[in-house]
Parts: C-alpha cells; structure tokens; sequence
DNA sequence: TTAATATATGTAGCTAACTACGTATACTTG
DNA sequence: CAAGTATACGTAGTTAGCTACATATATTAA
C-alpha cells in the first residue's frame, strides 16, 4: 500500500476545505481592494436575485443549493446591509419574498467588473491539468451515482 | 461572459466546502458501520503518530498542517479517547510530547483494512479525467507561486 | 368542516477549521 | 547575567455551513 496515497487520499476532506478557506480569504481582500463592501459568501444570494428578482426563503436555498437555515442566515446579513428586501407574499401568508433593494442593484452594477477580473484569475489558476471544476462536477456526478458511503460496503 | 461559467467559478469556495462536508459524514458513517469509533479528521494526528512516534504539539501541528490551536483541540478530543497521552519534554519544559496509547496502536491496526477499503473507494471515487486530488495539487503549486490576490490585481 | 398532512419559515445549537492574544520557558546579545 | 526576543502551548472567540426541532399557514381528505 502506498503511504504517500494513503495520507494523501484520505485527507482530502481536509484539503478541500483548506482550498475554499483560501480563496474564500482572498476573495475578501480583493473586493476590499476594489473598495466594495462584499462577502465571497454572499454572491449566490445576490446573484441569483440578478436572474430570478422575486424569490421565497426556500426557492432562494433551493436554488443556490443551500439548506434554508443557512439561506436565512445570509438572508439577515444582507438584510442588514440593505442590499435586499422581503416582503409578505400576498397569495400565501407563509411565504416572504426577498428582493434586491436599489443599493443592491448598483452594488451589483459595480462588482461586475471586480467579477470579471475574479473569473480570469481564476480560470487563470484553475487551468491546470486536472481542472478542479471539472474534477468537482466529475466527482460530484460519482457520488450521485453510488455514494463513498455504498462504495466502501463490500 | 458566460454567466454558468461566472456563477460556477466565483462558487468554487462553497463547492469544495460541501464536497469534503460530505465526504466527511460519508468517512464517519464507514468508520461506525465497521464498528469503529473515529472520526475521519482525527486521521492525520494518529496516522502521523503512525510514522513518528513522539512528536510536540506544535511539530505535530507542522506535519499534519494545521494551526497549534486546531491541533491542540483534536489532541484534547482524542486524549478524551484515550487513544493518545502526553508527557512533558524533559530537555525542554515547555514542550508537551505526545504519543499514542496502547489503544490508540489496537486501534490503528484495527483500522488498517478499513483504510484499504476507503482508499479503494475514494479512488474509484476520484478516478474521473479531471483527478481532483491531482488538481488540488495543481492549484496548491498555481497559489504558491502567485496568490488569487495578486493574480486578480491588474 | 374538522383532522391530518404538507410546506414555509424560523431558532438553537453543532462542527471543524481559523485568528488573535496571553503566558511560560528558552535562547541570544550587550 | 539581565533584557529583549523567540518559541511552545493554551484559551477565547469567529466563521460558514449543517441538523434537529418548533411554529404558522395551506392543502387534502374523511
């Protein structure tokens, strides 16, 4: 058995963490550097709002991917940064719908090009051999098809 | 600019956040259903342990390559479990050597053919064209030798 | 039309890493 | 050898997701 695979392969959890926790860091610090007031983790939010301008708590996590506790949680900060807004759904008193406010649509307007700059970086660093994005949505589709789990049940 | 393109790779902090998430709860569950308790982070402490015996807090926190206070907080867990302890330094005080019990060395042979088979799995697992562990690598080496940070400045 | 079930949202508390800071011991240098 | 610096360890508090549970409203079925 090969030491080096052995450590290496079952740690990846760790180093896939440690990835995001990195470009997550920098991330920040490039919006700050472009003077913008944003965090790496608010984008899903505020781009979804981009493309679908009125959505509910739970179509919102649904459709960034995210559990609505999490979704929520976002929710409050951005809330309290006045970048959206909710309000009741007429047609189903359960339901809060979350749009952009006026200060999120222009915050918006002025990160596109701080985006831009992000997704050439990034494509820059990524395109590597083994493209992690690629990797991701390789591995990901593995694991909808047979989880780690059921694989290691022999 | 290909919005799928903008919206997967500025998400790229989350998607590996989630994956190893994952993974994780996945290593858990494998660990239990073959009747181990241990949890898939204690892995590089004892497996590091495995290979070198005696270590200090802070050597060990070099090896497995994580912060002192990340490490200190797995070393308490597993001291709970006895599966480790730790004696003082005698040549120098301030260091706290730690070393596995004689559980910790049952358990780890106990666990070697689960780590076979976890191995095998993650392997098949992350057998696809774009092998993530390879481009968790690659973009290690890409970060290394310029961060996202300086890369995103123009 | 009430009872049972389903859906939407919210809250509380967990996890696994981190940074910032404090204290104790060791080393170095004037 | 005393003062300043470096190293080792520890604690406190943060982060960004999560699960489990609670409550309110809506829908369905007897």
């Amino acid at each position: 058995m090969n030491v080096i695979n052995e450590s290496g392969i079952l740690g990846i959890s760790t180093r896939l963490q440690r990835l995001s926790e990195q470009l997550r860091k920098d991330g920040f610090q490039i919006y700050k550097t472009n003077g913008i007031d944003f965090e790496p983790k608010w984008f899903p939010v505020i781009y979804t709002l981009h493309f679908k301008p009125v959505l509910s708590v739970v179509e919102l996590a649904t459709e960034i991917g995210y559990t609505h506790p999490s979704t929520i949680s976002l929710l409050k900060e951005l809330e309290k940064e006045k970048l959206i807004r909710s309000k009741k759904d007429k047609q189903d008193e359960r339901k809060r719908l979350i749009l952009l406010t006026e200060k999120g649509k222009k915050l918006l307007q002025q990160m596109q090009p701080v985006w831009q700059t992000m997704v050439v970086a990034l494509t820059e660093l990524t395109n590597t051999s083994n493209n992690i994005m690629k990797a991701i949505e390789e591995v990901e589709a593995q694991l909808n098809h047979k989880s780690f789990m059921d694989r290691a049940k022999k």
